[in-house]
RNA sequence: CGGGGUGUGGCUCAGUUUGGCUAGAGCACCUGGUUUGGGACCAGGGGGUCGCAGGUUCGAAUCCUGUCACCCCGACCA
């Protein structure tokens, strides 16, 4: 027997190589290209198709919380960068600087946004005078550099887009209570739209943003048992707004200092759809975030009529959902497959002999379940259908996050579980960053977060050092 | 920054050990035809000067020197 052809570069399986799993499905979904900028991806239209959904569904929600978008330069002169100690200190590894401006050395170099805290800052202290200036609650969409030294698409690239949310208040309540608004409006995106389960805590000491008084987080699950911090808010109290000068005169005519937060999610967002929802034939895109929520595809489509019905049923779906006709002259199983690999959610098979008995066939994207549908209806079960997946993604991501968080009660059990179960751990901790710092280094794990809603009570001592212990962490290997 | 590896059409690679005729294959691409319910087939066609620079030689993808780039593994990070 002849030696069996390979007719498609196959995407590995996740069970062989996770790494290249995700690195198949990137490519193989259409969604990135390399560029010739080591650590630089170019989104390519599917990819970046996803962005733009999430950055509209965001961006509503924002607005409805009263966020304002606002554009600021992407250079930081850096004797700017340096006025908070922490904050340099954090970033200074990691950012590009611009020497030159064309020919000529500049007197003082600028360093390309790692995020633009300071920027913020520098603004604000000129336009907040009063209390009546207050808040301040606005954010930006744009990109960022970091000089990471190790690059990924999606989840760590020296380029990325995100937006940065900044506000200032008059005082600490507010600026705590739109710290967690802005962490709350983050989980429920990704838990409603992504359905991706996140769990929502605050980090620790060590893990904080630089220069934050408190850092929230929502953490998700990746399908490897790895964690992903999928979005982060912070608190920095007065932080900033002391060495910036950011004051305003309160209502008894007193000079204070605001209280400042920020808040951002990132394209990153996008590596964790792939890794939460995706399998062995490619991406699994939930609907409500798919660029394109469901495919006609034409068999025999050049058979009289089967091009024109299939149109005709696209047209009809595309009155309300993201519908398109791959009439391209392709096979149909490539179709299929293609299909597959972008993770469209739902397809429509249409050939002639549905046409002629009036129905077509459904066939959805997670389950590959086969349905028959009548074309009297199809726009009904189509969109009931976008429902039931959407709603099922959730639920499977959950029953894989739940059945992967494992309690530890000793170090012993702890080690045991690092190294065979990938998941959360969840266990009690000291308080103690030398703790950590241990866990850090024998196991590859880090804290991920202290969750606010799971604050179980397992265990009375830290399971590294014996002390007692009252919180508890979920920990895990992330990325 | 430390260790390992690789540079040959758009992609994946063979050829390099032992220098030798016109540099190969598969996939992709173009044209025509037959196909079409899970990555179709036939025929024809276009495209590379072997990362770059220098050297050795009658002759270099192949040997030597230098250089650049990228990938993988470790310390830093959305």
């Amino acid at each position: 027997m002849a030696q069996e052809k390979k007719l498609v570069e196959a995407i590995t399986s996740m069970s062989e190589d996770f790494a290249q799993w995700y690195t198949d499905v990137v490519v193989k979904a259409d969604l990135i290209a390399y560029s010739s900028v080591k650590g630089c991806m170019i989104i390519k239209p599917d990819g970046y198709a996803i962005w733009e959904n999430i950055q509209h569904e965001l961006d509503r929600r924002f607005k409805a919380t009263g966020v304002q978008n606002v554009y600021m330069p992407m250079f930081i002169p850096e004797s700017l960068l340096q006025v908070e100690k922490d904050h340099v200190e954090g970033f200074a590894p990691e950012v590009a600087w611009v020497t030159h401006g064309g020919l000529n050395p500049l007197q003082e170099r600028l360093c390309v946004r790692p995020t633009s805290e300071t920027l913020f800052c520098d603004f604000y202290k000129d336009i907040i005078h009063s209390h009546r200036d207050l808040p301040k609650v606005y954010n930006q969409w744009c990109s960022v550099v970091r000089w990471e030294k190790e690059t990924r698409p999606f989840l760590r690239s020296r380029e990325f887009l995100w937006q940065e949310g900044h506000t200032a208040h008059a005082t600490a309540e507010e600026s705590e209570e739109r710290t967690i608004q802005m962490l709350n409006l983050y989980a429920d995106f990704c838990e409603e739209v992504l359905a991706m389960p996140v769990v929502r805590g605050q980090k620790t000491e060590k893990e904080k943003f630089a220069g934050a008084e408190a850092t929230y987080t929502i953490e998700a699950l990746m399908h490897d048992g790895k964690a992903l911090q999928s979005g982060t808010s912070h608190n920095f109290g007065q932080n900033f707004s002391k060495p910036f000068g950011i004051q305003y005169t309160d209502k008894n005519n007193q000079l204070q200092y605001v209280h400042q937060t920020s808040w951002g999610m990132t394209t990153r967002l996008i590596g964790a759809i792939i890794m939460v929802h995706g399998d062995d034939s490619g991406l699994v895109l939930p609907p409500r975030i798919a660029p394109t929520q469901v495919i006609v595809i034409p068999i025999q489509q050049k058979k009289e009529g089967v091009l024109e019905k299939a149109s005709e049923v696209c047209e009809r779906l595309g009155k309300t959902m993201r519908a398109k006709l791959d009439d391209s002259d392709k096979s149909p199983g490539w179709k299929f497959s293609e299909a597959e690999m972008r993770g469209i959610p739902v397809r429509v098979e249409l050939g002639p002999k549905d046409i002629e008995a009036g129905k077509c066939v459904l066939v959805r994207r997670d389950t590959r379940e086969k349905i028959e549908c009548s074309l009297d209806e199809v726009e009904t079960r189509v969109a009931e259908l976008l429902e039931t997946i959407q709603k099922e993604m959730f639920e499977r991501a959950k029953a894989h996050r739940d059945s992967h968080i494992f309690d530890a009660h000793s170090y012993a059990e702890f080690t045991e579980i690092a190294n065979n179960k990938p998941g959360f751990i969840r266990a009690m901790w000291c308080g103690d960053e030398a703790c950590e710092n241990k866990i850090k280094e024998d196991l590859a794990v880090t804290s991920r977060c202290m969750p606010f809603n799971d604050q179980e009570h397992i265990s009375d001592v830290c399971p590294v050092c014996g002390k007692p212990a009252k919180k508890l962490v979920y920990w895990g290997k992330a990325y």
